[in-house]
DNA sequence: GAGGAGATCGTCT
DNA sequence: GACGATCTCCTCT
């Protein structure tokens, strides 16, 4: 099991294309105890707030995204197509409400749990199936199938403390080769090189 | 391996 | 009443 500390709040009061930079690397964590799911982020999107047209914030502040107007680090979950959970962490760039979107982990600790909310059948030599791997948490609402993430229970939800029970941590891993691409399944403002994943990691949701 | 259609519902117009 | 920051399954090549 890593050992991680949480990330301080001052870490979100930044613009989120710093944020989604930094998250790269660090690991997100779900549960308490001894019954933890961690899996390193590996692929994250920004989303810049007002002055960005794809961001949900854009259109201003309602009761669906009023957490990404209030204090940074905090998760922002929304439902997406009826069915799909999407995770995000606020951020503050200058008091705008910018946020970082979770798109692809890397699957650390607590693998047979995963699998089983992404009903997957896994057997014990299946652990270290890449194929198997790629598919627990690589795209935005496997990764919250996979940590059971749901915005009644997560929504609002501290990120920097784990007595959340979600939370992000720094575990000494440092990212090198990061990749800046376009943003993935928006229309507005798809222009924009706002996505971020590590080079050559296998479960990064498209290259 | 690539491409297309369907599933499904909260939120905003 | 229309529309998504998506995933999976199915078909075709």
């Amino acid at each position: 099991m890593v050992s991680a500390r949480p990330l301080a709040r001052s870490f979100f009061a930044r613009d989120p294309r710093q944020v989604a930079r930094s998250l790269l690397g660090k690991v997100l964590v779900r549960g308490a105890g001894t019954r933890l799911r961690v899996g390193r982020i590996v692929e994250v999107e920004a989303y810049l707030g007002a002055a960005d047209a794809a961001a949900h914030a854009a259109a201003g502040e309602t009761t669906r995204n009023a957490v990404l107007f209030g204090p940074p680090g905090h998760a922002y979950v929304y439902l997406s197509y009826g069915l799909h959970y999407c995770l995000n962490v606020s951020c503050m760039p200058s008091g705008d409400a910018g946020c970082v979107l979770f798109r692809a982990l890397e699957p650390v600790a607590g693998i047979k749990q995963m699998a089983r909310s992404r009903e997957i059948e896994l057997a014990a030599a299946d652990v270290r199936d890449p194929q198997i791997l790629r598919r627990l948490a690589s795209g935005p609402a496997r990764l919250c199938q996979a940590l059971e993430i749901t915005r009644p229970r997560d929504n609002g939800g501290d990120m920097t403390a784990p007595k959340s029970g979600l939370w992000i941590g720094d575990d000494g891993f440092r990212a090198e080769n990061i990749v800046t691409a376009l943003r993935v399944g928006i229309t507005k403002s798809a222009e924009l090189p706002l996505r971020y994943y590590l080079a050559g990691n296998e479960f990064v949701s498209r290259r």
